[in-house]
DNA sequence: AAATGTGGCAACCGCGATCAA
DNA sequence: GTTGATCGCGGTTGCCACATT
């Protein structure tokens, strides 16, 4: 918490900011009251204008941030449950550092409080057993070990030389500075394609965060994919335009499912290579439509698991 | 009991994206 | 096409509370 004050100039180059005379610090249940009966009676938004007229001596980034995580109606405050634990423990392996998006499903919780949470207790609990909270990969020096056969599912290993850590492309940015170009990770590509569907529909999409049985033959049968995301290799993901929302959040249950994507709880659960086939080929199977799961990554996963029937059977070929 | 260290988290900061003029 | 205002996001800071020395 910080101690209240005015300032007299901030750091801050933004108009809203820049104003001498304007509160910073803590809220008091005052200023709550007034920003929320006013944002009850008068909706989101205009944030820039909404201090003046709410009688507050606040930036509006500042009232924005206020409501967002603290005074809305749905945030859900207190301890997070450990089937939420989880869910962010998927969800952030799947698209990284994205809080807003890992926010937007998970009922209740703000960005804020999941990023708060993640770097005050799940990343030293990651630490604590071994896997790197950056990379979900085990910490161990030894990248060819069993283990990391369910890391290496959605890392396309092609896209990057061996053993480079599995880093977000904006955090390679920085590292880099404008020497070399950042190498988008399935992280990545899998938020943005999320972020342009959530733009589509100007709302999240919805995720069921109970228990999703893989069955057999998911997603088989989606038509309408006008085109696949692609990295700069030009290789090509998953996946734009379902057709329905259902689709979309089955395949992003499919990619969370905890038979593969949650060896924190059950390390000992190995990966079916049947199961990553089954997950695959339908993807593959839109190939011809011009968006498709990339085959180098199928290809290593399941030659990693040590499954080469299935893997003639099932992608070779096509 | 006082000093110091650490954890937790609300709030701030700066940047990029978007949009309207 | 350009510019400036605004919004939203992710990273970081700084303060309080509690634990440890």
């Amino acid at each position: 918490m910080r101690a209240p004050s005015f300032s007299a100039s901030t750091t801050c180059k933004t108009p809203c900011c820049s104003k001498v005379g304007i509160k910073r610090g803590p809220w008091t249940p005052e200023e709550d009251e007034l920003l929320s009966n006013y944002v009850k009676k008068e909706g989101e938004g205009r944030w820039r204008t909404l201090p003046k007229r709410a009688g507050l001596q606040r930036c509006g980034k500042s009232c924005r941030l206020r409501w967002m995580n603290y005074l809305r109606p749905s945030v859900k405050r207190g301890h997070i449950a450990p089937d939420e634990e989880d869910l962010i423990l998927r969800l952030h392996r799947l698209l990284g550092n994205r809080w807003s998006l890992i926010a937007g499903r998970i009922p209740g919780r703000t960005d804020n409080e999941i990023k708060n949470y993640w770097n005050t207790h799940l990343s030293k609990k990651l630490i604590n057993q071994g896997i790197d909270p950056r990379t979900h990969k085990p910490l161990n020096p030894f990248p060819d070990s069993p283990g990391d056969a369910v890391s290496n599912a959605f890392v396309p290993t092609s896209n990057r030389p061996p053993q480079q850590p599995y880093l977000s492309a904006s955090t390679i940015d920085k590292a880099n500075g404008s020497q070399h170009q950042a190498i988008p990770t399935v992280q990545d590509d899998i938020g943005r394609v999320i972020s342009e569907q959530e733009q589509q529909r100007n709302h999240p999409i919805p995720v069921e965060t109970g228990n999703w049985q893989n069955s057999d033959g998911i997603m088989v049968g989606l038509h309408n994919v006008s085109h696949g995301g692609s990295n700069n290799n030009g290789q090509s993901y998953i996946i734009d335009n379902f057709n329905n929302e259902d689709m979309f959040s089955s395949f992003l249950n499919t990619l969370m499912d905890d038979t593969y994507a949650s060896p924190y709880q059950r390390p000992e659960a190995a990966v079916p290579p049947s199961q990553l086939v089954s997950m695959v080929s339908p993807a593959v199977n839109f190939s011809s439509q011009g968006a498709m799961w990339d085959a180098e990554l199928v290809r290593s996963t399941l030659e990693t698991l040590g499954d080469q029937q299935s893997y003639n059977t099932n992608i070779r070929q096509i």
